[in-house]
DNA sequence: CCAAATTCTTATCTTTTGTTAACGTTTTGA
DNA sequence: TCAAAACGTTAACAAAAGATAAGAATTTGG
């Protein structure tokens, strides 16, 4: 994939929370960066400040945390979603987690001063506040959805409803990480599988 | 509490954000309404689009689903928090839970057509998207940590932290609430309460 | 190509949680 | 004021999850 075709699809995915003239593009366009990201390389880390809020226009990433020298992992973005570690990001402390990409990744990205920069810029400034207004509120309410689904499913619930709605993330990461992602051990997901297996055969 | 306390209340918290002019926050008052919401009555409730976006100026709201016939207890909003079934407020669709008034509650709300005209507002509009957008961001930073202890900590550390950061919840709540949005059952929250005593005696 | 690492399952045992019910206390509301 | 409802704890049992380890299948990376 190269820069032209990333960041059209950057274009297109920002159309969909407010729809840009030519004019506007142009301008949005000089504030980013495309990132390549190798498989296994981070985005953020511990201890780092995270200084990009990217598109992932090719690939994967994983969010994970470390605990008692455990990875666990709380997250995935694929394509067409945003990747940062956002509280990192936006009040420039350091990260508690790592973003890592699960395969050669291609990010389009703002750096939190050329954001800034944007957000401040007379043509296109007032689009992109509402820009991001639009994508965090809309970030917000899957966050919602996320934190409801801990609240009032068990474990075997939240690997059912992710059965139906038939999750990328089922096909294309390995179960141990989603088991983490459902909060709860690897061991547990297979045993879950194997109770659900019984019960539809 | 009167009408004008609860407005300067609401003006000092956005104000956080975004600081405002007096001629600005005399066009953002007018868009402004009061609401009273007496004990244990909804601002919003399955089957209904929730029409406000609101600041508890006094009292507190619980958040909760039904599921079985029981009520689950996924949140609160306490004085100067924001308050609305956010999901079905910004999508226009049907609310999944309830957000009812634990207490007398005194809440200062946009209705949905009356943000929308903010935004649009020559005034005050660009403004308002960047408030709301650090709103929003503010309110994603929190989902974010709490789907993090979901994810990363078992019941009887996320009550540990709740006991450190010495949460007004724990002071106004009752337990069973606690233990719902802790996500397990009151009867377990009360061994874990058995057991820290325990080992702290 | 092949050794090493990763992944998934399974088994065993321990710990925790859920469920239900009972009990005393406190709070509520008519 | 007083009966009813709500609240918190505890007990007993069942169900589920965590921890650990072993083993087979797959993937990986040099």
């Amino acid at each position: 994939m190269d820069s032209l075709t990333a960041l059209n699809q950057f274009r297109a995915q920002v159309e969909i929370f407010v729809p840009l003239t030519e004019a506007e593009w142009q301008v949005l366009k000089s504030y980013l960066e495309i990132i390549v990201l190798k498989k296994k390389k981070n985005l953020a880390e511990p201890g780092k400040v995270c200084n990009y809020l990217t598109l992932v226009a090719k690939g994967a990433v994983r969010y994970f945390h470390i605990k008692d020298g455990e990875e666990i992992t709380g997250y995935f973005s694929f394509e067409n979603e945003f990747a940062s570690s956002y509280k990192s990001f936006l009040t420039r402390q350091s990260a508690i987690n790592y973003v890592q990409a699960l395969e050669d990744t291609i990010l389009v990205s703002f750096s939190y001063n050329n954001l800034q920069q944007a957000y401040a810029d007379e043509l296109i400034g007032h689009k992109m506040e509402r820009m991001c207004r639009l994508i965090a509120e809309h970030y917000l309410i899957c966050c919602e959805d996320r934190i409801a689904s801990f609240v009032t499913q068990t474990p075997e619930e939240r690997y059912n409803k992710l059965l139906e709605t038939g999750g990328e993330v089922l096909q294309r990461i390995p179960q141990h990480y989603v088991a983490n992602f459902l909060g709860i051990t690897p061991v547990s997901l297979s045993r879950i599988r194997r109770r659900i297996m019984k019960i539809s055969a």
